[in-house]
DNA sequence: TTGAAAGCGCTAACAC
DNA sequence: GTGTTAGCGCTTTCAA
């Protein structure tokens, strides 16, 4: 069946300006509420708006100024300790005139240069990026660009602002927990990382620094043991293979993510065996996922919800003042007990 | 510590043209692809771009002409269902010059209706909007002013392209493994639903009515039972709960969406029951959390990642030529049996 | 308080 | 094959 005839013309400022008998640097002032338009040429103006059902184009307000767009650069779409970041951002930025978008799934560095290109190319007035992978120079250079909060990692950067979550502290109250409960061989499954930057930024080398400083504070230092995979299920599957084919396997083992953790179980149950009865397994974010009765993870809980806020309210504040000076937040990680850990 | 100075003016066409001593016309048609330039033009063009790292503005372009931009509105980010069909989106993305932007958490009218117009604002090239709540009609309307592809919804328009699976007989599937492995009393959780027109376009409803074809196809028509909530983890868990209360209580509870059958579940741990042991339970999607060993749900595979390559491919062809016939695309679903079911 | 007009960076019609 | 130029819709000086 053949579409209709082209769509009818869009209406532009020059229509409202016209219906309303005013120019269109009013009908402007009016959508931008600035300074100079009576209350009645405001009245005028707002009128004809509505009648003719007029929207600004973003495109053409974009070569002027601003595009009321914020972009948000997500790893991973999958891993639903996002979707609480994302909660948290919508939160805080429901009821202004921006509009969330998202770009998603670029999980190196190249595809996360792609993504933060287009949203220069796009002129976005700010953007959220959530655990990058990209150089922190690269980093500096696009909030440069434009307004930049980075969250979920680690570090502090004059030209952007910083929200992250104390994964060191997290790390540790894992492991404390464990400890308490009897358990000595206490395995974690990393990330692997190498860049020497990421080393120090990337909150899965903070854990797994958190984790091993925590393994010697309990004196537990000769059983630190790490399986180096991926902050994903598969990474999870393959380093819990990894760690049961150990000829003194552990008897607990702190994933370095609830996704990673999903992994474990997964290998847990393929190998017949099960947690905590047989090994106590932990995880951390405290995604909507780890609550879930069945698996009812122990985990740790980031806030992920108060980290997108934090994130959100800091990107506005800086649009509103470029020069302010950069903002490090870093929020306090709780412990969740469930039950997928238990006493040796 | 404050910013630095004001960044750098961003390199335009003209900077290029006069790098490359050659006209705007000649880098537009260059960066176009378009007739009328000499191979020895466009070298020159090119190499003048690279040394400048010119990118052109989708701002810009936008008031022109595309913004190379396609807008996706997903409902519900946490329905790891939507990861797949957007990775089949970006899939067949990959390559182009299109950058895929989401826009999330749009669970009711008001909000889609807010989203669709921010796309529209934003002058996007074309949309995928995702199982949609929005009338025919609004929809019909935001195809009139860009493509746009419907997912995951049934019936037929003259404006927009189409790709659903058969939820009708998905249903079925579900209901004739029940039946077979000897179930007779077979519930079924719904999404709750009354407005005439998506009674009959969306899934849910097409899926209970499936359900209850399937049921009375299969002589079961007065074991018929439906616990009406909604396609969310707290649905499922709710319907559950109604289900579990009924004086008769059902063998087989078929959810109506994988995300649905989660919510089952931990209802049934909550009662200190399991599935398959107390009762079977079946979902519907084959999210990734359906194949996790430890949950091992049965449940309809849906093809996310095809769902997704057909409506790209649709919503590409539709971008070259606007006035084709519309196509409405229907993807067959299979059966993934796993053991979350089990003989009476 | 109001409006005329320049110009943001690009594309496309048109002239050469 | 190449360049000139008129806008796209908006914001923003600047003059009235």
């Amino acid at each position: 069946m053949p579409r209709g005839p082209a769509p009818a013309r869009r209406v532009t400022i020059i229509d409202v300006a016209r219906h309303a008998g005013v120019s269109t640097t009013a009908v402007s002032k009016v959508l931008n509420n600035a300074y100079g338009a009576s209350s009645q040429m405001q009245a005028k103006v707002r009128a004809a708006i509505d009648e003719l059902g007029y929207r600004p184009s973003a495109s053409a307000r974009g070569l002027r100024g601003q595009t009321y767009t914020i972009g948000v650069m997500l790893p991973d779409i999958r891993n639903p300790f996002f979707a609480d970041i994302l909660d948290g951002i919508n939160a805080q930025l429901d009821g202004t005139d921006y509009q969330v978008l998202i770009a998603a799934s670029c999980n190196n560095e190249p595809g996360e240069a792609h993504v933060t290109d287009a949203m220069i190319d796009r002129n976005m007035d700010g953007v959220i990026l959530i655990a990058p992978l990209t150089s922190r120079q690269r980093l500096e250079r696009i909030a440069g660009t434009m307004p930049t909060v980075v969250v979920g990692r680690h570090g502090h950067s004059a030209v952007y602002d910083t929200v992250a979550d104390d994964d060191f502290v997290g790390a540790g109250l894992i492991v404390a927990h464990l400890a308490e409960l009897g358990h000595r061989r206490i395995a974690h499954i990393e990330h692997h990382e190498t860049n020497p930057v990421r080393l120090i930024e990337m909150p899965n080398a903070v854990r797994a620094d958190g984790y091993r400083h925590a393994m010697r504070a309990h004196s537990l230092g000769e059983h630190i043991d790490l399986a180096s995979t991926t902050y994903t299920q598969q990474g999870g599957y393959l380093g819990a293979k990894q760690l049961l084919a150990r000829p003194q396997r552990p008897t607990a083992i702190f994933a370095g993510a609830d996704i990673v953790a999903m992994g474990v179980l997964d290998a847990l149950t393929e190998a017949s065996l099960s947690a905590p009865a047989d090994i106590s397994v932990a995880g951390y974010d405290n995604t909507t996922f780890a609550a879930f009765g069945p698996i009812s993870l122990t985990t740790v809980d980031q806030a992920g919800n108060q980290i997108g806020t934090n994130a959100a309210r800091l990107l506005l504040d800086r649009i509103s003042d470029n020069n302010r000076p950069t903002t490090q937040v870093k929020l306090s990680p709780t412990l969740v007990v469930r039950r997928t850990t238990a006493p040796l």
